[in-house]
DNA sequence: GATGAATGAGCCTTCATTCAT
DNA sequence: AATGAATGAAGGCTCATTCAT
């Protein structure tokens, strides 16, 4: 591959980019239904056919956005797996570090909140690989802890895995959906972390 | 209010009543934004200029829809509240309470799944009051647990609240979600109740 | 059936046939192609929705059309058969009748002159059964007159009726196309009926 | 004019008769209505823009197409008139040569046989000269044949080269549009050569 | 109240044409 | 001259909503 078409490969690349972040702030505003693809062109400073030059239709804006965006989390967060830090100590960093994401780009955050819920039933075939990745990575990091004694290993794993992104989910909901002034998201990446660590109840005899 | 008004009012409901059920079934198949009117009306064997008579509009049916089934929902979860038993049971009570509604009505979990997380956003001027109460009956759990001592109090409520609810929220989605054969969601739920309550990490010492 | 049915069906059938008169004036006039679905609704007095109540869609108007008139078309040429006439008194009925047809209905002359041709080719997975329903009234006076002895019997019936048609249609086109006044179209249809007849070559005796 | 510009008007004339011959492929696989015109420059393997600097519009491709074509037909037709033929056998041996060019050039007798008949009404301001070249081709030959008394004279000449034509072009497109394998074109010629020439009332006694 | 035919605003998408490179 | 990415007007079609019956 020479040098030219390199370069028209990451203006054409550019141009998409423009485009999905475009997206993502339309879709977040108004939800994927009632945007309009003549919104996101006008966000995005191209006119309304361009779209159609780096998106088959509507729905394949949104399902690009998620395999871009999400490739670039899971980037982010398979990067915990390689420290040295104790399993619970991973949790702790994983919640700590799905929250600043939420913090850093909360458009994203909000059309992922609401559409990636509807991608799964509603965009025809798409399989939504790269969120099953991410799940597996809270997945790893369980099978870590319960190999190494740290967790119990009474619950499945595809139970907790589901719980602890669930419950970090809905506090991301909610904040998402706040006014001003927001409550301390970090605050609370400490609070969700301690709780599935320890749970509820403090004393330990009672344990299951 | 004389018995012949009472009669309409009761023949009144009682269609409404029928439109909603099509809803829900149709919104739990095609989701809000796919499902036509028509759809709803067919279902509900009635003619599609009929659902306006029991409805403002198309959103109406959805926040129709909340507010009876919610209301109908609320009434069995207020029920734990007066119960003798521990915050802890009330908590295990609830999760299991949450679960045994999902199983029984699939389609509408499935619209509540889906399309309440839009309602909040993209109903114009709907603030879904009835949720919120259904998050405070675990908040008045979780305070009368902290309260006789057997929670942390170190965790804010409204934290912990939505923090029990997504973990519920998440595993309940991706039971309906699940082909056949599903996971046994009874089992989920003591799981989920059992890690809240107690966490992942079994040993005392290291707790907070 | 009850009459109640009866009547709507009648005014349903009335509504397409209203469309479809308008839609043949408006194919005339810009051709299929650059009639827009909103001028026929026009023309019609109908809403543009209207218009898909009745039709699948665009191309689906253009078949209907050939359906309904070519079936009302193909009424009239099959009583020609059951005539006492001579087989060639019949092809001058036939292509009397055909020149009436066209003086009569300019538009509709026009829409099967063009657009006709096309639908063969360019209608998905339309078979213009009506239209070699047609061509076959032509193909059974021959056969009656090569039985009879009036015909050559040389010459394939399916050649002749083709061209017959052809010859036809050709001047037909060019009346339609001719700008006010038009040559008179009665008189051309004795020229071709006895240029078929009898040929260009008089031989012998009593030509013509 | 010096040898350099000459060149450069070859070079010219080549890529425009390139992008034509891409035309009659793709008009006759789609039709004209339906063909992009980026899928005739994919064809004629230049780019889209390409078009634009020989061609004013998508309407010029066609209307150049005929100029272009027409004009190599014509003279190959109008060598018949200077033969020493009698007009009975230029009429067979026009007959002949038409059915040649359409078995030798099938795309160019498709994109003829349909999109011609669109040229005269949709292609605003094209007068299609050449056509009627054409025409006055069989036209010439039936007049030196009334002149000579071979051919009837009470026959307009207007008319009967209409139906010659047509009769010659009804059969040519069923022969285009008929699957393989095709009837023998050839056989059809001859048919309908006699049959215009001696009709089809075969003993004179007995015509009209 | 009930109906369902009719409405028409609205939107996704296409594609002929342009123009900076 | 050649390119092909970008444009944006245009149109087929949908569907929530209305209203005459």
């Amino acid at each position: 591959m020479n040098i030219h078409s390199l370069l028209k490969m990451a203006k054409r690349n550019h141009k998409k980019e423009l485009i999905i972040n475009a997206a993502i702030q339309v879709f977040a505003e108004k939800g994927f239904y009632n945007a309009k693809v003549a919104d996101v062109a006008r966000r995005a400073g191209v006119a309304d056919g361009t779209i159609y030059l780096y998106f088959k239709n509507k729905d394949d804006i949104l399902i690009s956005l998620f395999e871009v965006k999400m490739e670039e989390i899971l980037e982010r967060f398979k990067s915990i797996l390689e420290t040295e830090e104790s399993a619970a100590d991973k949790i702790r960093h994983f919640i700590q570090l799905q929250f600043r994401l939420i913090e850093e780009d909360q458009n994203l955050a909000e059309v992922f909140q609401v559409e990636l819920r509807q991608s799964s039933k509603f965009l025809k075939d798409y399989h939504n690989q790269k969120f099953i990745d991410y799940l597996n990575i809270i997945g790893t990091i369980l099978n870590q802890g319960q190999k190494s004694g740290v967790f119990h290993s009474d619950f499945r794993i595809n139970t907790l895995k589901l719980a602890i992104f669930g419950a970090m989910d809905e506090i991301a909901r909610q904040w998402i959906l706040h006014e001003e002034p927001k409550f301390n998201l970090q605050e609370s990446a400490v609070e969700v972390a301690e709780m599935i660590l320890n749970g509820l109840v403090p004393t330990r005899e009672n344990s299951l």
